[in-house]
DNA sequence: CACTGATACTAAACCGGTTTTCTAACCCAG
DNA sequence: CTGGGTTAGAAAACCGGTTTAGTATCAGTG
C-alpha cells in the first residue's frame, strides 16, 4: 500500500467519457476536437489533477527537450572552476531560447563513459575531448550529436576553441620579454580522458605554443620545469608549494589554467612570497577572479561564455538538421597584462 | 529517407534467435540466463551497436535518475550569480554520489510553472519559494519531491536556509556601531515568484532583521531610502547610479546581496567616488568575489554550498522514503568585516 | 516411475503517452 | 436521393524497454 497513483490519460479518458485520441488532442491539437468536448475533457483533467507525464510524452516523441554538458571532471573540480561555470552559462543562455533543459552529467560510477551511456538528452558538449575517446564511440554508436569545447578539432567532431597555440605563444612572449628566462611551465593532465601523447589536445597545443616563443630565443625547458597537475585549485596550491620547495626558485610561473595559477598564488601568499616582486605569475582562462585578485592576475582572455553560446548553438543547428557553417568555430583571444607579472632583469 | 536508426532490443532478439526478455536479463541480470546465452547476447549486441535506450529504460521504471533544479530568473541572471553557482555546487556534488544526474531547468516560455509541469526529474529543488505559489501546487499535483532553499518554510515544504532575520539584524548592527546613520538598503524584489506583501519570504525577513536593529536605536528607514532591484549585476549598477544622483547621499549602502553590493560599487568606481572613505558598502552571501575585490566587501557569510548539499540530502531521503529528521534545515552564518565598511562619525 | 524443484527461457502485459488508420455522421452539390 | 468530402471521435499500433506469469526440460528423490 502507498501513496496516491496520479492520474493518466487512461483515467481521464474513462472518466470523461472520450477515448485516449480525445484526451491527448484536448491538449496537443484542440483543433481536432469539438470546443465543447475539449472543454469537458480539461474540466475533468482540472478536476482530477491531471497533468501530462513529461517522460512518456517525451519517450513517446522520441525526444527529451534536454541536451547534457558532459562535465570533464568530478563535480567538486568541473564545477568549482568559474571558466567551466561560465561556460554552461552561455550553454544555458541558448538552451532556454529554445526551450530545452541542460543537463549536467557527472561521471557515473566514476565512469565518464557509463554516463554518456546512460545520458538522458538529445545532444552532448563536451571540453577537452578528442575522436579517439570511447566516449566518442559511444555518442557516435548512440547516434547522439555532440560538439566541443576545447577539444580537437576532427572530421567527425565539431569543435569550439580559441587558437590555443598562438594565445600561448603570445602570453610565452609577454613573459620572456618582460625579461623571464627563469620559467616553471604547470602543464594540465587532461587526465579524464587523454590518452598518452595526443598531440592535438588543448595542454599540448599551449605547450607547443610556449615552446615555439622559447625556441625563437634559443631558449629550452628543462624537463624538471614542467610540472603537470589536475585543473583544481588544490592542485594549484600543491603546485605552489612545490615550487617553493626549490633550491633554485624560478622568476615566472606560467600556468596553464587561472584556476591553477590562482592555487599556486595562494600558496605563495601563505609562505610570504611576494608575487609578482620575488615570483611573477600568469595564467590562462581570464576567469573573474583573475581581474579582482590582490595582485591581479596576468592571462590569457578567451571568451568562455561565448564557447558555451556557439557550441550550444551548433549542437541545435545539428538537431534541426541544419547544415553547420562550418564545424570548427574559432573566436578570438586576448592577452591581459596585469599585475602578476613584473618586469624582471638579472 | 533518413539516416541508419540504432538497433533496439528487439533487433537484438531476432538477430541472436533469443527473446526479448532474455536480452534485457543479458544486460540486467546476467544470473538469470546461461552464462553462454549472455556471451552471445552480448556479442550480437556489440556487434550491432546496440546500446539500450535511456529514456525507455526510465520510462518504463518510472524513474529519470535526475534531479531539477528551478531556476529563480532567466538563465542569464540566475547563473550570472556566484550564490547560486554555489549551490548548484553543492546539489551537484550529492547527485553525483547518487549516480544522478542534475538538470538545470530555466523558464519555459518564460513561465516557471510551465517549465515545472513539462521538468523531466524526480524531484525538484528550487530558490525562494512560498507554498501558495501556482509552482508548488503544480509539483503537489505531479506528486514531485521537492526542497526549496532560502524560502519560506511550511509544513509542506521541506526548507533550507540561514537565520535571515537574524543575520541581516547583526548586519545592520554592525554597519550602525561603526557609526553610519545615513543608510539605504537595496532590497530584493524576489520578482519570479513573489505574490506582494508575503511576510516571510527571505528579503521580508531580512528587512525585519535591518528594521528591528534600527529601531533599537531609534531609527528608522524613510521610504526613500529602500530600493528594491533584481538581484543581478546590472540592476546592482543601475542602484549604485541611482543612488549618486542623489543630493543627499547616505554614508553606508546595504545590499541584500553581494552581486547588487558589486554593482554597486562598480558604478562608485566609475564616478570616482571612493568605497569606504566617501561611502560604504555591505552585501550578503559572501561569494568568493566579495573577499578578492578591492575594496574587499563586509557581508554575511552564507555556506552556499553546504545549503545546495543538504537541500539535495534531504531530496534523496524524501526519495528513497526515508523520514526527514526535520524538514527544516538551519545553518549558521558569520558575519565578514571586510574593508568596504569605514568606521564613520558625523 | 511419478513427483518436486530448479533452470533457462518465452509470451504477453505494462509503463503513459502520440499517431495512424478507420468509421460514423453530417453537409452539400448534382 | 446519391455520391463525395469533411468533421468528430474511436480503436489500435507504436515508442523500447522491464517484468510477470507461464512453459519446457532436466536433475534429483522417494
Amino acid at each position: 500500500m502507498q501513496g496516491p497513483k496520479r492520474p493518466t490519460i487512461n483515467d481521464i479518458a474513462r472518466e470523461s467519457g472520450f477515448s485516449k485520441t480525445a484526451v491527448s488532442f484536448a491538449f496537443n491539437d484542440p483543433s481536432r476536437i469539438s470546443e465543447k468536448t475539449c472543454q469537458l475533457i480539461r474540466e475533468t483533467a482540472e478536476r482530477l489533477g491531471y497533468i501530462p507525464d513529461p517522460m512518456a510524452r517525451n519517450f513517446s516523441l522520441r525526444r527529451h527537450l534536454s541536451i547534457g554538458f558532459l562535465l570533464p571532471q568530478v563535480v567538486q573540480y568541473s564545477l568549482q572552476n568559474p571558466y567551466t561555470m561560465q561556460v554552461i552559462q552561455g550553454i544555458g543562455t541558448v538552451c532556454e531560447t529554445h526551450g530545452y533543459t541542460l543537463t549536467l552529467i557527472p561521471p557515473l560510477h566514476k565512469s565518464i563513459t557509463e554516463a554518456v551511456r546512460n545520458a538522458a538528452v538529445d545532444g552532448l558538449i563536451t571540453m577537452g575531448m578528442q575522436v579517439d575517446m570511447d566516449i566518442v564511440s559511444v555518442m557516435q554508436t548512440r547516434l547522439l550529436p555532440y560538439v566541443t569545447i576545447d577539444g580537437t578539432p576532427d572530421e567527425r567532431m565539431p569543435s569550439v576553441n580559441i587558437q590555443d597555440e598562438q594565445a600561448s605563444y603570445d602570453l610565452m612572449n609577454l613573459v620572456l620579454s618582460s625579461g623571464h628566462t627563469e620559467i616553471v611551465v604547470i602543464a594540465l593532465s587532461n587526465d579524464a580522458f587523454a590518452k598518452e601523447g595526443e598531440a592535438d589536445s588543448v595542454p599540448s597545443k599551449r605547450m607547443r605554443g610556449f615552446n615555439r616563443a622559447l625556441s625563437e630565443r634559443n631558449l629550452q625547458l628543462d624537463e624538471q620545469n614542467i610540472l603537470v597537475c589536475e585543473c583544481t585549485l588544490e592542485d594549484g596550491k600543491r603546485m605552489g608549494k612545490l615550487i617553493l620547495q626549490r633550491a633554485h626558485r624560478p622568476t615566472c610561473v606560467v600556468a596553464m589554467s587561472d584556476i591553477v595559477a590562482i592555487g599556486c598564488m595562494l600558496s605563495f601568499k601563505e609562505a610570504f612570497v611576494q608575487v609578482p616582486s620575488e615570483i611573477s605569475v600568469v595564467g590562462f582562462d581570464d576567469i573573474d577572479e583573475a581581474a579582482c585578485i590582490n595582485p591581479s592576475l596576468t592571462t590569457v582572455s578567451q571568451p568562455a561564455k561565448e564557447k558555451g553560446r556557439l557550441a550550444a548553438e551548433a549542437l541545435f543547428r545539428i538537431l534541426n538538421k541544419e547544415e553547420l557553417t562550418s564545424a570548427h568555430m574559432e573566436i578570438p583571444y586576448t592577452i591581459i597584462r596585469r599585475e602578476s607579472l613584473s618586469d624582471h632583469q638579472d
